[in-house]
RNA sequence: UGGGGAAUCGUUCAAUGGUAGGACAGCGGACUCUGACUCCGUCAAUCAAGGUUCGAAUCCUUGUUCCCCAGCCA
């Protein structure tokens, strides 16, 4: 099953390892993470990176931890936490003991950063955030240096244990790593590696009040865990010098080494936690698990597999272009892994009675049908057949096209696993003029035969006896945005999708769909691969998700007349 | 503008001086009790210009385009 995830090409990152491994560079030792922050449900761009890091730890018999890179308080929760933990054990991974927090360094950090001060590699600033600004310069004008830069180190001591005693306001004061303001990478003229923030941290209470910059407390919580590829995205390239020049003075026996790759980009959504967070908080979406959404809980609401992630991650491969991946390579993997595992079914989303006027009122069948045309193994399930049916709206055509191949006046048609059907009349509402009902023959000899004079019917279509049809809700999806890189765009709301959601209440499954597992996933024959929704089913009034629809050659054929 | 990156079919990833290949998308066909699946076929790319070489996507030179960086975010 994990074929394309076995059978992925090396990539660079693996090729440094490869290289890394050959010199027994950290006595062949691989050890990864995956570090984001609890301050938003993870996405697919993600399921990238943790396919990337746990993948690397499984192939090369190494470790992956899982850290959270909480420093900032404000936006980081325990809901956060719970959802990373949960999203990536449904995506397939497993981090063992190596659960970490950076939360969980405050102190070993604090105490870094005091030895920095005694090096004379840090120092406390007391300039105004606007003056830091002012004070960094641009880029063609070099920084100046801090009027406090070279306070001594017992002063620098004292003031950055009073930041930490909380006797500074807010912004007043912060540790900056005394580095080159001259330098022509701006991460290097003195960053701020400690701020001061009275927030509650959602794991350390109000415990500091001092909090350590991403620049100084990633870089050392990779050393601290022994992490030998410390892989991060592309715009952290500017940031390595800094990573590098921290852990050398402070860790050098244990530098990871930081390798970037390009962030993931999918056409018609966005993937960035600001803009996710924005659909969610104006109720553009039902929540962060809208099966809309790229998030992992999205996803699996709506009903992917992790198999299906799995193998897109592999599919897209890793390498530093910037790229926007279309859309249906996604869709492609779900509807592939679905194909295999989905047990097939009926349902009829959009009803249209049929009478069958040469079967007997009282009479009814039941057929065996196969949960999977290709797999005797998934078994068969028996559905009842009567004389009133529903048929799908859509398979009906007072004048239809040409190369229309399903039900019409004069036409002939088989019901799938059932009797080919002729038409003979049909009822219109006289004001509305929509059709009400239409009426059929069957051919008894074609219950499980072809027409017995060889006579070819237009096509096949699904049913549902109505004596025994479970009503049931549907939701249809579609693409959340209608351009292509709605990232890229700043006003991306103005094109939200207003069909990304269709809600249909009037639908009926087969019996056999009555109380679907909460989350189990089907192919409703001829329509798409639905899936039971988690939260909305109900006993005995089942809601389902359309995870994807099934490819369809039909509406471009249609399309072109 | 200074620094850091990246340029290969429509999209995405390979090819590590020796036949530019795969996947997705597209197109055409076969099969079919799912207009699905499967199968077969097909279209289609080295940013540009010079240079080195028997041979260049790959090495060199010059240029062009795109992305990232001036948070006390990560």
């Amino acid at each position: 099953m994990p074929e394309a995830e076995n059978h992925a090409p090396n990539d660079f990152i693996r090729d440094i390892i490869d290289e890394d491994l050959k010199t027994n560079k950290h006595d062949g030792r691989v050890a990864t993470r995956f570090p984001p922050e609890p301050n938003g449900y993870i996405h697919i761009g993600h399921a990238k990176s943790v396919c990337l890091n746990f993948g690397l730890a499984r192939q090369y018999g190494g470790t992956c931890n899982l850290r959270l890179d909480d420093t900032d308080p404000a936006g980081e929760s325990m809901e956060y936490v719970e959802s990373i933990i949960r999203d990536v054990h449904w995506l397939g991974f497993d981090w063992g003991k190596g659960l970490y927090y950076a939360s969980g360094y405050f102190e070993r950090l604090y105490q870094f950063a005091v030895e920095l001060i005694k090096k004379s590699d840090a120092y406390v600033c007391s300039l105004t955030p606007e003056e830091i600004r002012e004070y960094r310069g641009s880029f063609t004008e070099p920084g100046r240096e801090s009027p406090y830069r070279n306070r001594s180190v017992e002063e620098n001591l004292d003031l950055f244990a009073r930041m930490r005693a909380g006797e500074f306001a807010d912004g007043s004061q912060v540790l900056r790593a005394k580095i080159d303001m001259a330098a022509p990478n701006v991460v290097m003229r003195d960053p701020v590696i400690y701020r001061i923030k009275r927030e509650t941290h959602y794991r350390t209470g109000d415990e500091w009040v001092i909090y350590p910059m991403y620049d100084f407390a990633h870089c050392l919580s990779d050393a601290l865990e022994r992490i030998t590829h410390s892989i991060c995205t592309l715009e952290f390239e500017n940031n390595r010098p800094l990573y590098d020049w921290i852990v050398e003075r402070l860790i050098p026996a244990e530098r990871p080494k930081q390798i970037e790759f390009a962030r993931l980009n999918v056409s018609y959504t966005v993937l960035s936690k600001r803009r996710l967070i924005e659909l969610v908080q104006n109720n553009h979406v039902h929540g962060w698990d809208d099966p809309r959404m790229p998030t992992v809980s999205g996803m699996r609401r709506r009903g992917y597999t992790p198999e299906a992630v799995r193998n897109f991650c592999a599919a897209i491969g890793v390498a530093k272009n910037d790229n926007l991946v279309d859309a249906a390579l996604l869709e492609h993997c779900v509807r592939d892994d679905l194909n295999e595992r989905a047990p097939r079914a009926m349902c009829v989303l959009r009803p249209l009675k049929v009478v069958i006027d040469n079967y007997p009122e009282s009479q009814m069948e039941d057929f065996d049908c196969a949960n999977h045309p290709q797999k005797p193994h998934m078994g068969t399930r028996k559905i009842p057949f009567s004389k009133v049916l529903y048929i799908e709206r859509d398979d009906f055509m007072e004048d239809p096209p040409k190369k229309y191949n399903r039900l019409g006046p004069g036409r002939e048609v088989r019901l799938r696993n059932a009797y080919v059907v002729k038409y003979q009349s049909m009822e219109k509402d006289e004001k509305t003029g929509e059709i009400r009902q239409i009426n059929c023959t069957y051919d008894p000899a074609t219950r499980n035969a072809p027409p017995a004079d060889g006579r070819k019917v237009q096509g096949v279509i699904h049913w549902i006896s109505a004596a025994h049809a479970v009503p049931a809700e549907v939701r249809l999806y579609e693409r959340l945005f209608t351009v292509e890189d709605p990232g890229s765009m700043e006003n991306c709301l103005e094109y939200l999708n207003p069909n990304s959601l269709t809600v249909l209440t009037t639908c009926y499954v087969e019996q056999s769909l009555k109380n679907p597992a909460p989350g189990s996933q089907y192919q409703f024959e001829r329509l798409g691969y639905f899936c039971a929704d988690e939260k909305d089913t109900k006993d005995g009034r089942p809601v389902f998700n359309r995870v994807v629809s099934l490819r369809d050659s039909w509406t471009k054929v249609a399309a072109r007349g």
